[in-house]
DNA sequence: GTCTATATCGCGATAGAC
DNA sequence: GTCTATCGCGATATAGAC
């Protein structure tokens, strides 16, 4: 057995420690990171926590998910980005300027944690598996993005894929580079590549 | 592989009834038109084609993968015409060309067949989740093939994005419309419009 | 081919917040 | 009182071990 870290339920107490979700994910990680994702159980995790199985199920539709709690919101969020900026700006430039805003306000100081999570993620097929369906659900709420502002479906998705593409190859060149250049500088240069390979004659 | 599969089995072939791997496959795709994905279980389909549970695991990693054997070779095919084409195209001419060939030759001809299969994945996430991890396989499969053609990481990863999501809104396009337009001139039009887009002032 | 672990989820009870 | 989070028990199917 591991370091179970029993704290204190004594009956005088609060039936409940607050924070139930974020102690689980904590507790997931650290157990992914020692022992790996396959060799962890939930009930390992939910003893971690202080949690029984059946609450961690009630947090999270299944185990990878844990892994993923803090991406819920980033769709949400841009949808609003989309929606706030002026009407008149083109797709392109809504995409460069709002990649610039995501990489400063989402992604800027957590470059530690992402290099972590990435590494977990990577030791495992279900795991990335997931971490794709988290990149399509973010294209999905950009493509809607567009949508809402007046776009038609195709451009609209292409415009999505675009953003979404890009943003994950700055973020892995980010990850992968010695932290130095922003990831602001990425994205730009990501798209300005991206921009040159169109360009060419096909 | 599933060169595993030829070699076990070529012993003593005349034990089990050919093409296992086929009747699991049809088996179960009619019990998930039928029932649904979730509502069926492996047993069912495996009593369905004369076999047992312990067969279809042999066969199948999980019980998503008995839809998307198909696709298994495809990036096999991909990673050998990237390989036979002239060295001195460029990407995006590269692109053009192959996505032409393979429209012709592995999508032309299986439109009813997509047109169950992709109404099936799209009704259970899981195997939306796996859809999504066959395209990212067919992409790393590209980009390895511009690699191999010598071009840098970057332009390689890029490159294969754009490829692999020009064939998949193409596809799309092409199930979702009344079949008249061939799917060749659906790719050409799809990239043309991308082409359009990255090409605007940003 | 058999056996088993464990992920996953339904149900009823309970405890505290409001 | 209602509402929500938790617990405890139990059932089933997947998936891997032997």
């Amino acid at each position: 057995m591991m370091t179970c870290r029993v704290v204190i339920y004594a009956a005088d107490m609060a039936r409940w420690e607050p924070g139930a979700r974020e102690r689980l994910e904590q507790a997931a990680l650290e157990l992914f990171v020692e022992q790996g994702f396959a060799d962890t159980t939930v009930p390992q995790i939910t003893a971690r926590a202080g949690l029984t199985t059946r609450t961690f199920f009630r947090h999270f539709s299944d185990k990878r998910e844990v892994l993923f709690g803090v991406e819920q919101d980033l769709p949400a969020l841009i949808g609003q980005l989309m929606a706030d900026a002026p009407a008149s700006l083109r797709p392109m430039a809504l995409i460069e300027q709002g990649l610039s805003v995501v990489a400063s306000t989402w992604f800027e100081g957590q470059r530690d944690h992402l290099l972590t999570h990435r590494a977990v993620v990577a030791t495992d097929a279900s795991l990335r598996e997931r971490s794709l369906q988290k990149k399509a659900i973010l294209s999905a709420a950009v493509s809607q993005g567009f949508r809402d502002r007046g776009l038609d479906e195709l451009t609209s998705t292409l415009s999505a894929h675009v953003a979404v593409t890009v943003l994950n190859v700055a973020v892995d060149r980010w990850l992968d580079g010695d932290g130095e250049a922003p990831l602001t500088d990425l994205v730009r240069d990501t798209l300005h590549e991206l921009r040159g390979l169109l360009g060419e004659p096909g």
